[in-house]
DNA sequence: AATGAATGAAAGTACTTACTTGCATTTGTG
DNA sequence: CACAAATGCAAGTAAGTACTTTCATTCATT
């Protein structure tokens, strides 16, 4: 039931998404759906908890990073980029919901600022070693994961059926860590 | 009646945007809305149509390119987020509306598109005088108006009533010029 | 087999929505 | 003033919405 949620909610964005709907591509008698969870409100707040993308988050990521810039970036970037492109929906129903909807902004805005704040350290430890020059990691960090983030954008909005644009991610990524690394090596 | 409901449909969506919500707060009887535009969804076609933000595809910005990079993408820069920021109700309903909305998707995709290959084109042209060094250009240009939406929608979708996003953008924007201007410069 | 919990069917409630009809009123223009 | 176009008012239509109620049915576990 949750995962049809989603995908009516992704498709139709919350208010044209239906109750009577949402229950019948999920295969259950709409009385059932109000039973696990109250209302139509409740329910799109436990889609949003229960498909929340916790793989962006999770620690293995650390332990990949070795220090050195450019792997590092990569690493981070296509992990972004591969976690994002297997929540579409997720992200959909983020970028549609979000502007008018308070509590579902205070959910997914938790995303980017745990990457932003996760990537400003890595780089003030760099720093710190004199690895790389200093600068303001913050907004640095906050680039980074737009500039990644507006990709996977535009897979979602504009879609991308000649999947011309998923072919161009990892040169995108390339020509984006180039970038970085070439602005914060002293 | 155009301006009041481009207001409406930014902040509640379409769908949420009632004919009568729009017609009170335009202070007009609801049947003259239908008279005028027969029915919501023309209306909406025609906010669309009326308050497309022609001005960021005007010619006046390019008698103001000088040959020299780092001004030039400045420029474009900042005139991309002024023009942005005055249209914010246009440019939320577009992140809104867009994803599941082909016609909408249709007349705003032709932004970034008209966008980016203008400046592809610029690079194009300082590269054939040898100004810049050869690089793929389109992405390029999709990458640095990209970066620059994801701030813009940042504002939009998360809200920046304490300034500080707005705040940053000049900071932003230097940062993400010298970063073109380095990797450019052969 | 028996009990309790979850599910289903059908009907209905109260409300909102986009949109319409008929007629009166205002408004701009010659 | 006279005419025509635009606007307003009141009421209503048909359909859809989230959500409820009653009762019967399935189902797993003891």
């Amino acid at each position: 039931m949750i995962d049809t949620a989603l995908a009516v909610f992704s498709e139709k964005g919350y208010e044209a998404a239906s109750t009577r709907d949402i229950a019948e591509r999920a295969g259950v008698n709409e009385i059932t759906l109000f039973r696990h969870f109250k209302n139509k409100e409740n329910l799109f707040r436990e889609v949003l908890n229960a498909r929340f993308p916790t793989t962006l988050l999770s620690d293995d990521v650390n332990r990949r990073l070795t220090g050195r810039l450019r792997e590092d970036l990569t690493v981070l970037a296509q992990k972004y980029q591969e976690v994002h492109l297997e929540n579409l929906d997720f992200i959909r129903i983020g970028i549609m919901e979000v502007p008018r909807n308070p509590s579902c902004a205070d959910v997914v805005r938790t995303i980017p600022e745990r990457l932003e704040e996760h990537l400003a350290n890595y780089m003030l430890d760099l720093a710190a070693r004199h690895v790389i020059r200093d600068a303001n990691f913050k907004l640095l960090a906050r680039m980074f994961y737009g500039q990644l983030f507006q990709h996977v954008m535009s897979i979602c909005s504009f879609g991308d059926d000649s999947g011309t644009l998923r072919a161009e991610s990892d040169e995108l990524i390339e020509t984006l860590v180039t970038m970085y690394v070439q602005t914060l090596t002293p």
